[in-house]
DNA sequence: TCTAATACGTACGTTATGGCACAGACGAAT
DNA sequence: ATTCGTCTGTGCCATAACGTACGTATTAGA
């Protein structure tokens, strides 16, 4: 029985580079698209935390302590089976938030939350957050916008699951991650991409090798790079440009609803 | 290339039965629960419908009107990809509502709602259930933590869709196709399951055939009734009793926590 | 520089599901 | 009762992805 190894990371648990002075809370999409003074009530309870590849942010039924608002960490949501093997549900990173059950009055969720790529966040106490929602003003609506875009995200994951290749499927999540991150580098092994797509190793070895024939990425031990974008777009099915779409329509310029 | 019928369906489109009278708001469980003085606001403008099989009640990337709480109709929240196939993301019957990008703040998405079972339905309009919703009383709440067992159970559905096999998949949606319905039978040609499931009819004949043998179910043209309840859950993935649990957690007895 | 651990490549058989084609069976309507 | 449209059963082949096994390459650390 293959098992999810997401939860097994043993990995050389580096201490945070230190040019912490480099982020900053605007960093983060959500953060920076609220208005001041809605920012305000949030601003000086926020606390940047180093998030280490493989910890679990939170875990199935347990119930959750903080929201994180990521900068350069990128966070996977994932639902591991009975059988235990697993599945990304949706990625999170600089776009989004870490927590949605919170406000939704569940508190927990099946579901467990797992840093896949290491980096910042800034978080804020599970109380706060409830507090600050309820005054139903632009905190609210944007979180709850942000909610429907990660929610377009999961339907979109399901349909892929049913419907389309490994390869597509790996072009996909390759695209969105490099949308998060600043380097132009994805950092992971193909083990931990395979438990992301819920899908064997050898299946992500063989879609990487084509994709890196065809040129469009480049890839060595752990990491890897986007060569020819546009190529790759091609490759991936339409989810990614659906799920980016959507984001755009839900989170893009306007400014928060007044209503 | 198979395509989905569900937005073709050609139907005998019944008129309603006639005894309307024994529709009551409160045949669904979210008009139930809701708290005396937040049904107030509602109950004058509630207007009950009868939903054909076929109708679709949005349409992806058109502004919903209405928001619908079904009493016995059953509404299938769709993804229709590129190529033409489709994928049910969840389904939705007595226990919830359809509609819940009208409160989330983008009043559109990307996927469509389809009838799947006919019956009837309470709908509200657009405008007074966001009214409504801005009150964040009882209803806000409610209509959240409904949010979040309709997030849980499209996450599973992304899950299943990997991992659990056809004839796990088709037990579990009729298991709960069947919780909320009264007759005990479904009415559904296999063609139809299998567009829901994004799957053959002939892998849905093979699983109904294995299930009728096994003594979970009889079929007969159009017409599925589960035998043996038991089972059939043992027949199903753990998808089924994970959706169902956390919709008893998020909704059940519980009284809308008053914070 | 060597070694061990880790990551990636490849290969072979198995299986579930898909695509397609068509036959048989049912049931509503004439 | 017959007819015709619809639904279901079955068979055949193609293929994508899985399970497993093992070999090779890279990197970190002694």
């Amino acid at each position: 029985m293959r098992v999810s190894k997401l939860s097994l990371v043993k990995t050389r648990r580096l201490a945070p580079p230190a040019q912490d002075s480099a982020q900053h809370p605007q960093l983060n999409h959500l953060l920076r698209a609220l208005p001041e003074q809605d920012f305000a009530g949030l601003g000086d309870h926020l606390e940047l935390v180093y998030l280490r590849l493989g910890d679990m942010l939170y875990e199935p039924g347990k119930p959750l302590q903080h929201a994180y608002f990521p900068t350069t960490a990128i966070v996977s949501l994932n639902y591991v089976t009975a059988a235990g093997t697993s599945v990304e549900t949706a990625g999170v990173g600089n776009e989004g938030m870490v927590g949605i059950p919170l406000f939704m009055g569940g508190n927990t969720t099946p579901g467990s939350a797992v840093v896949h790529t290491a980096g910042y966040a800034y978080r804020v106490e599970r109380a706060l957050l409830k507090q600050e929602f309820s005054r139903a003003g632009g905190l609210q609506q944007l979180l709850l916008r942000y909610t429907q875009a990660l929610v377009t995200q999961i339907c979109q994951n399901a349909a892929c699951n049913r419907h389309h290749s490994v390869e597509q499927q790996l072009s996909r999540w390759l695209l969105l991650t490099m949308d998060r991150i600043a380097s132009g580098q994805v950092v992971m092994t193909q083990e931990l991409m395979a438990n992301m797509l819920g899908v064997r190793r050898e299946s992500v070895t063989a879609a990487a090798s084509n994709l890196q024939a065809a040129g469009c990425i480049s890839y060595r031990r752990g990491h890897i790079s986007v060569l020819n974008r546009e190529a790759l777009e091609n490759r991936a099915c339409e989810c990614y440009a659906m799920v980016k779409k959507e984001l755009q329509r839900l989170m893009g310029e306007r400014q928060v609803d007044r209503q």
